[in-house]
DNA sequence: TCTGGGGTCCTAGGACCC
DNA sequence: TCTGGGGTCCTAGGACCC
């Protein structure tokens, strides 16, 4: 906490979905809905004109599909949203280094620590990153919350949204928190909110009333000790600009349920594959490796086995992996499998006790091309066509692929089909669009 | 066709050590 | 021969976040 609204915190208004508004023009104004598309999926973000529709968060796809039958459902590009947040990211940085991501589209500023902040003139101050980040981003907006603590800055971008500011004036904390419900205070999710309406709690001005003792007796020590203080908008949180990853996972639900352990073995050795590959990358490795398993009915447990020394050895994670999995019971068949590692280093084993000029790591085979399957076109997709340049994946199905020839850069396009395996049509990669 | 994927943090019990 | 403690590491599960 501190005398002046000098925290920041950014909200990209419905992200992922802004993203693909922007880069297909057809879709503008139109509901979009980005997130899981098979039978499993869930919504990870809906544009405001599906969220008009009541689709929502973490909603089931089917369900939204219900919902708002004519949106356009899409699987979502990754490297497109971390470019557009890598830019926003970026012109946060300008105001100071005390910038703290949260995710691709949210981060906490201090703008304290910016010599030309000053907090009489918050609003032109932020305004102007605002104008910047819509213009760098090609079109995409952001809400803002300004205040003396993360907790009430970020309780503030909620407030306008989308696309608004509002600065939490010093000294209206507590009045502005106290009538809202529990659950806005981040941390409070349905299990806390349920044991708390259970005593009668549903409000934060509620929430004030136990003693500190009586909180950390109903929901433990940690949650029940930040809950008192938060609830009377006490927060003394320091914008935090880097933190070390902890652990690296990978996991998928399948669209059927798997019971064949061989086939599951070989999932396995292509996620210990994945996991290495981004250790790798980042010069990282790790000592404990966790499987995640899903049964049928959904429960789920994990299983893992901490290793002598750290690894980023695709093999050494896939045998710890496919050793975990021994001892679990798929007869009834898994729904997700995930394989993860954690208690990680910043620095690769040295093979003190390897011979270095006897054979290598043992290599995973490779994965056949039928293993890997045809390529999937999947709705959203970029792609670019010889003869009609560059596009978006319509659909696909029953051989064929359905594109749409529009950018970011222009007018809505038109719509051709071709066959799935026509040599003229190819994948287009992180955001290239031809000029 | 119920319920994604990638994370963080917390709790709790048992082993083990001093 | 009757019940110490504290600390660390490991495992598992659960709540929560976007």
């Amino acid at each position: 906490m501190r005398s002046t609204a000098s925290i920041m915190h950014l909200d990209l208004d419905a992200f992922f979905a802004s993203v693909e508004q922007r880069d297909k023009p057809s879709l503008r104004g139109k509901p979009v809905i980005v997130g899981g598309i098979g039978p499993r999926g869930v919504v990870a973000t809906a544009s405001y004109e599906a969220r008009l529709r009541g689709v929502r968060s973490a909603m089931r796809t089917a369900e939204a599909r219900a919902r708002c039958p004519h949106a356009a459902f899409l699987g979502g590009r990754f490297d497109a949203y971390r470019e557009a947040s890598r830019i926003v990211m970026g012109r946060l940085r300008e105001v100071t280094e005390l910038v703290e991501p949260l995710s691709l589209d949210e981060a906490f500023v201090d703008l304290a620590d910016n010599p030309d902040f000053d907090p009489e003139g918050v609003v032109e101050f932020v305004g102007s990153i605002l104008a910047d980040i819509t213009e760098r981003t090609e079109g995409l907006t952001a809400s803002v919350g300004v205040a003396s603590s993360k907790l009430m800055a970020k309780i503030g971008s909620e407030i306008n949204k989308p696309n608004g500011l509002f600065v939490v004036p010093p000294g209206a904390e507590a009045d502005i928190l106290g009538p809202m419900q529990a659950t806005a205070i981040p941390g409070v999710g349905p299990a806390t909110a349920e044991r708390l309406r259970r005593l009668g709690i549903q409000t934060v001005e509620e929430l004030r009333v136990p003693s500190e003792a009586e909180l950390i007796r109903i929901l433990g020590n940690s949650s029940g000790r930040s809950l008192w203080r938060l609830s009377r908008a006490l927060d003394d949180r320091s914008v935090v600009p880097f933190r070390e990853t902890k652990s690296v996972s990978v996991e998928d639900t399948f669209e059927n349920d798997i019971s064949d352990r061989s086939y599951l073995e070989i999932i396995i050795d292509r996620m210990a594959r994945k996991v290495a590959e981004r250790l790798k990358k980042n010069g990282i490795s790790g000592r404990t490796v966790t499987i995640k398993i899903r049964h049928h009915d959904f429960e789920t447990h994990t299983r893992s086995a901490t290793l002598i020394g750290p690894t980023d050895s695709a093999a050494t994670l896939s045998a710890t992996a496919k050793s975990l999995l021994a001892q679990a019971d798929v007869s009834n068949g898994l729904r997700l499998l995930g394989v993860g590692v954690s208690g990680l280093a910043d620095w690769v084993q040295d093979d003190l006790f390897t011979d270095h000029d006897a054979a290598e790591e043992p290599e995973i085979e490779p994965e056949s091309a039928t293993q890997r399957g045809p390529v999937r076109w999947y709705p959203g997709m970029d792609v670019t066509h010889a003869d009609h340049g560059d596009g978006w994946v319509w659909g696909s199905g029953l051989g064929q692929v359905t594109v749409r020839f529009e950018t970011r850069h222009t007018p809505p396009g038109p719509v051709h089909t071709f066959r799935a395996d026509d040599p003229a049509l190819d994948v287009r990669h992180a955001g290239t669009v031809k000029p």
